[in-house]
DNA sequence: GCCGCCGGTTACCATTGGGTAACGTATGTC
DNA sequence: GACATACGTTACCCAATGGTAACCGGCGGC
């Protein structure tokens, strides 16, 4: 699939001839579909992502607490980048962070996951440094992910995003405002 | 200079005349400096990965222990990130984490400053669990960094490093064996 | 059985950009 | 003043690749 190709080799890595044969056709068919490269990958990250966050929010939802929607989200979290790599690798392995027009589509990713976090805050910070925090809770799921992607094995999610997200939790918890 | 053309474009983005030009020289002259783009690429990596990390070193260095080696370790990362955004643009916000050869370049870097953060974490989880843990604090910064690079605006890395540093630490205090 | 339409393929075009060879010029020496 | 050397520039080559036009074969209708 036109996913895992992107996922290796990044954008500019794969030319549009390797995605054809990826998906079994030739390029002029691909391009009946899509006009361009960018919009089909486009059209991969916004596919990616949107499942990305569909997942967090259905866990989230299910949360009664402040505590266990932190480790129902990390957990969503990290199950899907177990079971799904490649869409990690699109999303946040890169090269979709450099094109400014790609960048936006995975700003928005971690601008929603971030505002699912933000409320979690608990002190009268103001608005900005409690997103800025929102953004570095992201950035912990990230860094994490990114190890685990790296070393290839498999990993237990859930293992994971109890650890994660105790971190996390506590970590919210003892936020000061700073004068 | 180089370092800004490929920050903001990329590797990919920026070619050889666009470096030369910025350097105020022509492509040949490029070319008995470096033998190819890649390597030119790879030296910048280089310097400027050794640069943040001699920074965070040395700032942790000078702690006592474990919780203001956490923030002075923070709070040289941030103030590295409000002085150079370029390098850090070039080392995370990537692209160079797509290709194989620099991907290992930015690996080195945040492997270095995990295996930092690592000896932190007190409990007796195993040594890969803890590793991956330490690689998430290295994504909080950098989760953080780049929502401060992108808004633009200037910041104070200090008051960020205070508030991220809170968190990590107590994170770390709150990391549990999971059976 | 012949004709036309339609989906797909091959073959091609044009641009971009890494890398280099050939050229020009200034400077210092005889 | 003529020549050689060294350094930088222009001009070029060629591979890769996004995108497309022209071709081809099979299938349904007459």
């Amino acid at each position: 699939m036109a996913l895992e190709v992107f996922a290796r080799a990044g954008f500019h890595g794969a030319s549009m001839n390797d995605v054809a044969d990826a998906a079994g056709v030739t390029k002029p068919v691909l391009y009946q579909h899509f006009d361009s490269k960018r919009e089909l990958y486009q059209a991969l990250l916004e596919e990616v992502g949107t499942r990305l966050l569909r997942n967090i929010d259905k866990a989230a939802s299910e949360a009664t607490d402040g505590k266990s929607q932190t480790e129902l989200g990390f957990r969503a979290y990290f199950r899907w980048v177990a079971e799904d790599h490649d869409a990690f690798l699109l999303l946040f392995g890169s090269g979709s962070r450099r094109d400014n027009e790609f960048a936006a589509a995975v700003r928005r990713i971690t601008a929603e996951s971030a505002n699912a976090i933000a409320p979690l805050i608990a002190v009268d910070i103001d608005e900005d440094h409690r997103t800025t925090i929102a953004h570095a809770l992201v950035g912990l799921a990230e860094g994490a992910s990114r190890r685990l992607v790296d070393r290839g094995d498999a990993f237990d999610p859930d293992e994971i995003a109890a650890q994660v997200s105790a971190l996390a939790w506590a970590g919210l918890r003892a936020v000061q405002r700073v004068d």
